[in-house]
DNA sequence: TATGAATGAGAATTCATTCAT
DNA sequence: GATGAATGAATTCTCATTCAT
């Protein structure tokens, strides 16, 4: 996996396997909550259960660990992607993949975290990663196809781009969850709390299909009641927790 | 630091002030370019004009320094959103507050950054910010204004909460800037080209007004022509740049 | 009292000279807190209720304001030693000289304190004093002349120096208190629990007491209880407390 | 400090060890001279003959260091405590007991200054102390032995705690030095010259047996020459020196 | 007389990284 | 292949002090 590594040798040796993994996956949780500039080797070697010169032994430096971090989420991210499994019907399956998207990126607190790092990086390493540049990004394939099925049968409207609903669906679910700090506070509510975030999973498909649906259509009949409580400012107690 | 510090002073000077401005001007580009952990005392203090020590004679430290520039940008969002002014038309309206949602953070890039960066610090400076504290954030009462008035007269659906749509917003528009670089790379696309941008403007607009259509209403005849290029890998030549 | 500050001026204003005292008080709690080099301007500046700038307007710099801290100590405690009553008994008198010597570091810490920090400098500020240079050391003549008067009549041994008897007592009393917190842990005991040191300083009189007794004289009977338990190590309760 | 500092080595290389210890010398010589707050850390490394980093690859940071300086002084005091061997006569061993304490002052004179540093730091550290944790202070016990003996023998006055003992013994040797500044001033002598030190250790001794004298005991003929003059003021040239 | 503003020189400490076996 | 020892180059921050009116 490393590039120049001791993962060359030709046998190698369980133990050493082992470490690597653990430090990969410290290395994981600190420049996920820290960033690359403030991760710390010390913290990386300490969690890994190693020393510090482990780190260079087996990744050469600071920013080829940090890479190798972020080759690792891609790859998972991807392999997630490809594991989705498209339905027949476009709007059953458009509102499955939502659903699916959201519940990644809740699930995987530190994909969030690393791509908001990588983008703060002004994406410097993930341009220049292998893995990146060998692999296509099956969201695009999958979204592209859903789009066309349910344009063909006439469900979704024609005109529009699946890059347009790719990036409506990963904004939807993303900012959510990467802005949660600075919204909960400015609105007055905990963005994160269950209730909240069931009903934002439910509102982000509704987004998309009746935004979807084609011009003649009549909109489907939504959900009468909103489970979360009208925006207040001030932290007022949360009634719908 | 010093007791009689410069913010304690009745009446402060002219070069002070002006010396003080610089130095927060300089704190909000280096802060917002590198996070918290990469900024660098020494840069700002170049990019000022003036020597670190001054820095910590204004502030008291790097992380006061942080939250000041917090402040500033803070309240010029707040500004720019109390600037807004409603017409009377809430569909015009509502269109209007997206596009200039939008337009702010294309203008202000050091805001899109900073907050990805405090959100990756969870937020820890901002929840204790004496101005968002205070302030109320105008941009809640006018969506529930907007929204309210719009149901009242038929135009929007009545099962949304102005929370939701607030935060529908701000996805659409910040996420498609604050991840550019991660998501022009996994499209193979350059979505920050100004067609690219444009089209995009017009679509969130789209999107959040095809939602809140009331449930009988017709759908809006589309633009009908697509004005980006689909989505392409490999760095294909932008067709529409 | 300060060399070239600002109560040269003709008609000292109450409220300086109340600022200029209340700057010697806080700095004679610094000095002797925190030693010269720990000393911080900020802080004496800050206790003062004034700031920093003040400081070097009434005494320059730090050291002066630390040799009028000297200076102010060694005063009153010149005015103690002048203030003592020699009594005509000479055993009484001594017992009382000690006593009051003991007393006078006990309820002067800052002395005490001060004392230590200018010997650690190795005597540097006080020996370019002017009011040492200027003012004898009462306790001096005190002892010469309370041993002579003893060692008339016959009650104190002839063979003494008043010096050595001078630096017996200041010893005994002294360190007991200088060097309170080494000894207490070594010993395991806390030394400035009330009993105890009321048995020092009983202690110390029969010390000195004893060994001024003449060559013939019968040894005074001592009290038959010693009102501390034996030295005991690790902090063990203190059953006389 | 990086994980895996030099503490935790397994079998210390010459090299280190020898640099380890002269750091540790340097740093006993500069917190000697000028307290922990005085202390320069730049000083430490330049007399060691090495770099500001390597304090803090050894220690950790100047709090350490100062813990480790205080750690060996105290070992090696304990060490000469623990070698003084008791004689069978309770008063030759009581004098021998006295002047060696003295001796043993008079030639480290940087245990006599960390000491009063240490207590003017209200012994902050050497509480905290694991080897004075661990070590039981030898002095203790020889004082407490010698006196029960001389008690037994009926050569010593029974009424007389070890811990008092003890207290004057340290008393005398160490104030006289740790306050020599400062009472040669006052005194206006050297207290330090070669035969005014002869003399207060013979004194210091003398003090001690006389009051150890159980009552009925005639007092020992005195030396019938004081070999220093009697106190003067303003720095006399010393006749005795 | 009084005081707010400004600052040079250092101080401790950190951090990624390489040396040497 | 694996690891303990060592380190250069910052980096944040402190502190007494002076400037300027």
């Amino acid at each position: 996996m490393t590039a120049g590594g001791p993962t060359r040798r030709g046998v190698p040796r369980e133990r050493s396997e082992a470490l690597e993994t653990r430090v990969l996956e410290a290395a994981i949780d600190e420049f996920s909550e820290h960033g690359f500039a403030g991760a710390r080797i010390e913290r990386i070697s300490q969690r890994a259960g190693t020393v510090d010169r482990m780190l260079y032994y087996y990744y050469g430096n600071k920013e080829r660990l940090y890479q190798a971090v972020l080759g690792k989420i891609y790859t998972d991210m991807i392999g997630a992607q490809r594991n989705f499994v498209t339905p027949d019907d476009p709007v059953e399956g458009m509102r499955q993949l939502i659903g699916h998207s959201w519940d990644h990126y809740v699930s995987h607190p530190h994909l969030v975290r690393l791509l908001m790092n990588e983008n703060l990086l002004r994406g410097k390493h993930i341009a220049q990663s292998e893995q990146v540049e060998r692999t296509s990004f099956p969201l695009v394939e999958t979204v592209s196809t859903l789009l066309a099925s349910g344009q063909a049968k006439g469900v979704f409207r024609s005109d529009v781009s699946s890059e347009h609903m790719l990036m409506t669906i990963m904004s939807l679910g993303f900012f959510y969850l990467s802005n949660q700090y600075t919204c909960s506070t400015w609105i007055g509510v905990d963005l994160m709390s269950r209730p909240r975030r069931k009903a934002w999973r439910k509102h982000i498909c509704d987004v998309v299909l009746q935004f979807l649906m084609p011009p003649g259509a009549t909109a489907p009949q939504p959900s009468p009641v909103d489970p979360v409580t009208p925006v207040r400012r001030r932290r007022a107690a949360d009634p719908s927790a």
